[in-house]
DNA sequence: CAAAGCTCCTGACCGC
DNA sequence: TGCGGTCAGGAGCTTT
């Protein structure tokens, strides 16, 4: 399930692999997936050089010397493998759901493995991309200069449903999924059924604070799996083994005493873990 | 306008 | 062992 810190982390590996590097040929397999893949995505990148690479949200934007661009979003499943010579027999096997291979002018080949296809990749200009949907409506980057209590609680004082659901709201903080909404509500001591505008001013400091921690610690964790190309198997890193309360019903929290367990509800059709007695 | 519900998809898991 | 049912959730769309 990438969030933000599983974005991020392949965003970065991405950014090792294709600095200073152009296409050299892309091969797509499958274009049916959340959005179609534009006809011509291969002819517009095809050869152009690799100018920057941006995360935005659970986003990753790709543009070339030329202006051309492309989005990245891996959905609920998509995996990123790179490899360093795409000559070798690993890189030259398929996998099942491996859609796009973009093999790169220094011999490196970058896969995109979706079997949900929830995912997307689809075409953008550089030119005011950030005006263009979905990055006009998003909110804030909560890793970002910007991101504080004020701005929370202005983001929060319009908005009734529960605090949780209004987390994952990408309008209100960009990156945020199901995982770390729960984390960061357990360590701001937030009921995730509170409503969001109902917060006081000390709650949205500690809830501000509480995001930014799980999700630089998340990381500092994703990073960890790295090795020297993405060792992207694309997966959380090691930071499910840090999780507090996700996916932990019925066990105690990591502040619990004997009577005290770790509750799974279902909000806006998704599971919510946390624990009644530290979370008020 | 906000908020809730529905949908897309496949793999993992469970019980029999 | 295989098979059917359930669950997982990001985001865009529809409904309330």
């Amino acid at each position: 399930m990438p969030e933000l810190p599983e974005v991020e982390t392949v965003k970065r590996g991405l950014e090792t692999a294709l600095q200073n590097n152009s296409f050299d040929h892309i091969k797509i397999y499958r274009r049916d997936l959340r959005i179609p893949i534009p006809a011509n995505l291969e002819q517009r990148l095809n050869k152009q050089a690799i100018k920057n690479i941006i995360r935005r949200g659970k986003y990753i934007v790709v543009f070339t010397q030329t202006g051309e661009g492309f989005v990245l979003h891996l959905g609920m499943s998509g995996r990123i493998r790179i490899y360093q010579d795409k000559l070798t027999a690993e890189a030259q096997a398929r996998h099942k759901h491996d859609h796009v291979i973009f093999d790169m002018q220094n011999q490196q080949r970058v896969v995109f493995n979706d079997p949900r296809r929830f995912g997307m990749l689809y075409s953008v200009d550089e030119q005011n991309w950030e005006q263009q949907k979905p990055f006009s409506d998003m909110g804030i980057e909560p890793l970002g200069n910007h991101f504080n209590p004020a701005y929370l609680a202005n983001a929060l004082s319009s908005k009734k449903s529960p605090i949780k659901s209004a987390l994952l709201d990408q309008s209100v903080i960009a990156g945020i999924g199901n995982i770390y909404a729960c984390e960061a509500l357990y360590y701001a001591g937030i009921d995730p059924r509170r409503s969001a505008h109902r917060l006081n001013e000390n709650e949205t400091a500690k809830l501000c604070t509480a995001i930014r921690e799980v999700l630089i610690k998340a990381i500092e964790a994703g990073g960890s799996s790295l090795r020297d190309h993405v060792q992207t198997d694309g997966s959380l890193g090691y930071f499910q083994t840090q999780w507090a309360v996700y996916g932990r019903q019925h066990e105690k929290c990591p502040a619990c005493h004997d009577n005290c367990r770790i509750q799974r509800i279902t909000q806006s059709g998704r599971s919510t873990f946390y624990c009644p007695t530290q979370q008020q």
